[in-house]
RNA sequence: GCCGAUGUAGCUCAGUGGUAGAGCACUUCCUUGGUAAGGAAGAGGUCAUGGGUUCAAAUCCCAUCAUUGGCUCCA
């Protein structure tokens, strides 16, 4: 019986039932085969040595396709297994998926302490039985079967697996002597993996909850060649070059001190002169934006943030009270109620809505200490924080407002790869984990939808991850080395109007309380700058970059000329420094194009005689001579944002 | 908080039980120079901290602190 096989082209060829996409892809080139990993049958990803029986359409997967990658790296967990428990006997097993790079597995070593002293062995191992070329054979298993094999093997992990599946659905992987639990599909055989790296072990708790054992996380990746390997350790060490902490630390932005204490950034001239122009942008925009700009003091009672309701949510990532005059004091780790106390220091009309309060609040969060990176993840932050007071018919116009003051922000940096998440409420934990208003949830949400959909932002949903006390949008990026965090956020907040008695007269001469929008479009000092190094690899643009001008004499005769300029420039507002230095021009510029400084302003006797100066830009553009006032004309309107 | 790794000069790092090292940076002197490193000399360390083993510890063991890769968490 023959049966017609669709391909992506559209083309259609026909078969004998029983073929295999293995035997397709022969049929087409033996080339093609010999890279095919697996295939896409009717938009399901299973074995290359699957038989086909019916009509169908058929995509091949290489290396090229991300789920030829994910195939790949899931055998490859099977071979890491497979050299584990040969090397390890008795070690058993949790799961092992594919991740965007790579793979890992998830071990219980019993007693032994695995680590990186083990790597090289276990790569050696995973070499050996890859050259052996050993296919992935499936077989379809009864549960029984299933409970009999991983009971006599002593997995109790399989076993919780297994006892979740229904008979009928479960089938077994084995290459060479190993064996698992695993729905596929597979690679055809091992001999496809070429070149392994073991990246490093971690900790893992069983099924990600804290109160479960914790097993040795394994993390490798494989790759078809060696020279992909190479090109992608090579990747990596570009990356680290990347690293906030690291260019942090070269252009002296910002350190950490023992003596001051983990998590407690101290940020050098460079830094606070970055600090200082995001603030002056900030400031300038959010005043054009109808924001009124507010200040609180870093410390509150403790009562008030058992009134805002913060208390029982957060205490554990507060830093412990301060016993003052029988008075319990926190450190803010969030501005709110203090700014809510604002707003209800004085009387607010219908008409005077809405109110914007924004401050850059310095807060202090006691983060757990496993969680500090960086400036990424800190515990004290200064946030770009604003609270906006408005009436319900107003919330859509703000919502928007914000939303647009994001995409302002983000498209002068340049940011462009992120993600909005629309985080909402799991209606079963209502009274726990959120403020127990069923309507106003519903009410917000689609309130906050309805803008976004408007605005035609893209933007994913996700249930379960709102504040407590309503609806955000978070915005996804990732750092130098692939790691995730929130850079800003914008929350709406139905309970704290109630909780503060917050409340303005409407036109009826009746009191009603405000809905309130909590942002910080440009995050925190330290996670903004800390992006922003990383964004950047630390080439800022002129008018961020901490140091704008080097100006450097060709020898110390013309160090008073270079002064004057300097001083000159300086009263355009333009950071400039002389290196006075006793080197020759070419060390000068050297040192101004490692700190990455936007203008280097060479001058001698040729610039000194007529007023002038030689311009260079970073990176290497000889801009030739002009006069200081034109060069300092050119900078100002770089600088312009 | 949990599992693993790391901690030596301002920075980057070498140093497997026997007198603490290198490069860069720093200081001083010489050199006065034209678009990515001029030369010489000098100074600089309680080898994270505290215990232990040893005739002897940067090195081996234990604890603590910090950093870091993950896990859990993230107003």
């Amino acid at each position: 019986m023959s049966i017609s096989i669709t391909l992506p082209d559209g083309s259609v060829r026909q078969y004998d039932s029983g073929v295999t996409p293995l035997d397709i892809a022969k049929s087409i080139s033996e080339g093609l085969a010999r890279n095919v990993l697996a295939a896409k049958v009717n938009g399901n990803v299973v074995d290359a040595t699957r038989t086909l029986t019916t009509d169908a359409t058929l995509q091949l997967l290489t290396w090229n396709d991300s789920d030829g990658k994910k195939t790949f790296w899931h055998s490859s967990a099977h071979l890491l297994a497979e050299a584990l428990e040969a090397l390890y006997p008795g070690v058993k097993f949790g799961i092992g998926p594919p991740i965007e790079n790579g793979f890992y597995y998830d071990i219980d070593f019993g007693d032994y302490k695995f680590g990186s002293e083990d790597f090289e062995k276990l790569e050696a191992k995973m070499q050996e039985l890859a050259k052996k070329s050993s296919m992935y054979l499936r077989t379809e298993v009864s549960k029984a079967d299933a409970e009999k094999y991983f009971t006599e093997k002593g997995d109790q992990y399989k076993l919780e697996l297994i006892s979740e599946l229904n008979d009928g659905e479960i089938t077994f992987y084995q290459q060479g002597n190993f064996v698992d639990l695993c729905r596929g599909p597979h690679i055809p055989d091992t001999g496809f993996i070429k070149a392994i790296k073991v990246i490093n072990t971690a900790g893992a708790y069983w099924r990600g909850s804290e109160k479960n054992k914790q097993l040795t996380r394994i993390y490798a990746i494989t790759f078809p060649k060696k020279s992909e390997l190479d090109e992608y350790l090579a990747m990596l060490e570009e990356a680290k070059k990347r690293d906030h902490r690291k260019l942090g630390k070269d252009l002296e932005i910002f350190t950490f001190d023992d003596d001051v204490g983990p998590g407690l950034p101290l940020w050098l001239p460079n830094g606070a002169a970055m600090i200082e122009t995001l603030e002056n942008f900030a400031k300038k925009t959010e005043r054009e934006a109808g924001y009124l700009r507010v200040k609180s003091p870093h410390i509150a009672k403790e009562s008030m943030y058992i009134k805002s309701g913060h208390l029982p949510y957060y205490k554990e990532s507060m830093f412990p009270p301060m016993e003052m005059d029988g008075e319990r004091y926190y450190l803010k780790a969030m501005n709110c109620p203090h700014h809510h106390k604002i707003f209800s220091a004085q009387q607010h009309s219908y008409k005077d809505m809405p109110l914007r309060y924004a401050e850059y609040g310095t807060c202090y969060r006691y983060e757990q200490s496993g969680e500090l990176f960086g400036l990424m993840r800190v515990r004290s932050l200064t946030m770009n924080d604003a609270h906006i007071y408005c009436r319900e018919d107003q919330f859509e116009e703000e919502f928007k407002a914000v939303n647009e003051l994001y995409t302002r922000y983000f498209k002068v940096f340049g940011i462009d790869k992120y993600v909005m998440r629309f985080s909402k409420h799991d209606p079963k934990k209502l009274g726990e984990k959120y403020i127990d208003n069923a309507e106003m949830w519903l009410k917000t949400e689609e309130m906050v939808r309805k803008v976004l959909i408007s605005s035609g932002i893209n933007y994913v949903e996700v249930e379960d991850e709102a504040a407590f006390y309503g609806p955000k949008i978070d915005i996804q990026v990732w750092s130098a080395i692939g790691r995730e965090f929130t850079l800003a956020t914008n929350q709406v907040d139905f309970a704290q109007a109630e909780r503060f008695d917050l409340w303005y007269i409407n036109e009826k001469s009746e009191k009603e309380r405000p809905l309130i929008i909590h942002r910080a479009p440009l995050s925190t000092h330290e996670r903004f700058i800390g992006f922003l190094l990383e964004h950047y690899a630390g080439n800022f643009p002129v008018w961020l970059a901490p140091k704008q001008v080097a100006v450097l004499p060709i020898s110390d005769k013309y160090a008073n000329y270079a002064q004057e300029v300097c001083k000159f420039l300086k009263k355009y507002d333009i950071r400039a420094f002389v290196d006075e230095r006793a080197e020759k021009a070419g060390r000068k510029i050297r040192d101004a194009e490692v700190a990455k400084i936007p203008y280097m302003l060479i001058v001698g006797e040729r610039e000194a005689a007529d007023g002038q100066v030689s311009v260079r830009q970073h990176g290497g553009a000889d801009l030739g001579s002009m006069k200081t006032e034109a060069f300092a004309d050119k900078i100002k309107q770089e600088t312009e944002i």
